[in-house]
DNA sequence: TTTTACAAGTGTTTCAAAAACACTTAATGC
DNA sequence: GCATTAAGTGTTTTTGAAACACTTGTAAAA
């Protein structure tokens, strides 16, 4: 940090984007508000906010997050910055990215509406102001990089899930079909899965067994990867 | 980007630190510049510097690593931000840093003079200012990842080069040791190096062949992993 | 000129993980 | 009790990773 000389007279403004993943009816989707005002009136965008002055990067993405979803404590991380000079043709704004991993009945609903959010299936993607576009899809490349090696799709599942629910998951992630037996066989070389007693009959007749991520377990695998 | 509360206050300074990458001697090096003035003085630190109001963020990292170095298209790219609020106790700083893959013998050595800037191997590196050791450290988790995957190593070699030298570079990256067979196997199959007729008699009697990386062949290339 | 020293160069075997593949089972609704 | 439907289950083949030791070419020393 040697040159100040443009410090003094910097006006940029520093925001962050939320890319908000959750998983429903077997799709991974992400979450976008409606902009009900000019300009790009009627277009679609990420949830964003502007950095408070004593407000660490990390915590504005979270306010951000909880303004629009009621959540909190909800898993995050930084995907990467966006800072072309003319990336918003409006201001001068520099933004981080954010992804964040949601149950998806958990959030509240009337905020949701409120800011005339909604979900969408992350190939069926609107058309996005700006470049978070771009955004979406870095998000998704690198959550696709995380999932192999990181038991994080577990933020994106009830506490009881099946493992079809779970397959369907990666599925969605990765935009491709996986074989059945492999899967299994994978996570039961792993062995941190808890089985329950109980079924979940929603989906089948025979009904699937429902299984609970077990933390303490994960943590003695080494090698986790799908 | 709904709320624009903060906006209008907001007094935040957006800079870019960059972590140089070199290979010397058979290591992997940093630059760091020292500091020569208070407060920290004494310590070393990563070079960095302001955006510009109306600069490109990768713009700002390239000018950054050109005043030092005097290197203009070298390959670089973002790491991530820093950006909590105490990171620099003395004003608010959310810095981006890059990382810049650099031919030791081709920079400018006054420049790096000037500013009392010196190569560090990464395993000794010097206390350093601020979040600067955790932004180093992150550049190196992350070119240990990229060099996997995408043949960008040599832009830390001269044009031509030897086999060993090249092993030694990986071996420099990941900090440890690699199989001689198992490595040159691997590329052979990858086959995107040409052997050139003239040999490298400065490390060894018998001397090692010279090779130069081609960038058509390596695109017919389907998986790239070392 | 012969010998020595030294890094460069070279294949095969073993082991582990990934991929491919098809039938049986449990429960429901008709 | 029969049909339907998704859940559940092992084995074989293929592929890539890892382990491993000797020969070669040249320069310098004897």
């Amino acid at each position: 940090m040697m040159d100040r000389t443009y410090k003094d007279i910097q006006q940029i403004t520093l925001a962050v984007d939320c890319i908000i993943f959750g998983f429903n009816d077997n799709r991974l989707e992400v979450l976008l508000v409606h902009r009900g005002f000019e300009p790009e009136k009627d277009r679609w965008s990420l949830m964003g906010g502007f950095v408070g002055n004593h407000e660490d990067l990390d915590d504005a993405a979270n306010r951000v997050l909880k303004d629009l979803s009621g959540l909190e404590d909800v898993y995050m991380e930084q995907v990467r910055t966006f800072g072309k000079a003319k990336r918003d043709p409006y201001e001068r704004v520099v933004s981080t990215t954010y992804s964040a991993l949601i149950l998806k009945d958990k959030y509240n609903k009337e905020l949701i509406e409120e800011f005339r959010a909604k979900w969408f299936p992350i190939d069926e993607l609107p058309d996005l102001i700006f470049d978070h576009k771009e955004m979406v899809e870095s998000a998704i490349r690198r959550l696709q990089r995380r999932v192999r090696t990181f038991p994080i799709v577990f933020n994106l599942l009830p506490d009881k899930f099946t493992l079809p629910q779970l397959q369907k998951l990666y599925e969605g992630i990765f935009q491709e079909e996986m074989d059945k037996r492999n899967f299994r066989k994978k996570l039961a070389t792993m062995d941190f899965l808890i089985k329950l007693d109980e079924k979940d009959m929603s989906e089948s007749k025979k009904g699937a067994f429902l299984y609970r991520f077990n933390e303490k377990k994960y943590n003695k695998t080494k090698n986790f990867t799908i």
